[in-house]
DNA sequence: GGAATCCTACTACTGTGGTAGGAGAGCGTC
DNA sequence: GACGCTCTCCTACCACAGTAGTAGGATTCC
């Protein structure tokens, strides 16, 4: 009840994947940066959205120069990660497993990741299978 | 424009994740299970959100007996695929590796998950690396 | 046949996200 | 010192999701 349970509008998501995008900006370069990827937003509806942002502690803002800065506060890493545990919980009950199997079943990965997951496997297969040795 | 989206509200999908649950259903069999899992909502918004459910094209209905069953049309599967797309490319412009690798990392999984995913990745390893013998 | 029950259909209120305009303040420039 | 630029602040409007009440038809049960 008192937290806001991480929820953002597409919108939202957009200007703070536009914070992250640019680092710490203005109204002005988050705008900017927006209409870069093709999305035109008033200067208003930025800032607006960007002090909801802000009352929804996923924004920090502090005035520089004449004008605010804002940055983002919640890293985009435990963004994905909560909205990943979102969906786990609304299709799975939690379960994790499914999501994954199916996402590596889907979607194209390269042979990088592949190997960077393959090996990320190995090793949380060790650890399962022999905890007591740990080198 | 004409199609919506895929937008669904969190109501909505767990009144769709009802509808998984315990197959085709009346509106009173997914009021009933929504109650088992402690979500109160009244008959006539359980009827409400199904209605709008159906009229964004995600459940059927048909009139069988006295009252009209719903069934899910869209998949617990295709739904689950469909979120992580937009998560991908909400976050990180489509690419699907970020989110795996995040997942394994901070999920924790079963051993048979373990065993099954990295089959998984053994066999697209192959088919990566030697695309051309077909068995 | 009247009461109770269940269903559908319609209507309504509320919150909030998306979008933006306008007023007013600070500051540089001629 | 009036002009214009740019910023903040306030206000507004619309769409839609969440939630639910009410009316009226059908069925069931004494």
């Amino acid at each position: 009840m008192s937290e806001h349970e991480l929820e953002l509008g597409a919108a939202e998501l957009e200007i703070l994947r536009a914070l992250w995008d640019v680092g710490p900006a203005t109204v002005r370069a988050v705008m900017n940066r927006l209409h870069e990827r093709g999305r035109e937003l008033a200067y208003t509806t930025v800032q607006t959205v960007l002090t909801r942002l802000e009352q929804k502690g996923f924004v920090l803002s502090n005035k520089s120069d004449l004008a605010f800065v804002y940055r983002a506060k919640i890293s985009r890493e435990r963004m994905s990660r909560t909205k990943l545990k979102t969906i786990a919980h609304q299709l799975y009950d939690g379960a994790a497993g499914p999501l994954i199997l199916q996402l590596v079943r889907n979607e194209r990965l390269t042979p990088e990741e592949l190997a960077q997951l393959s090996a990320l496997i190995e090793r949380l297969d060790a650890k399962d299978k022999g905890p007591r040795q740990r080198r």
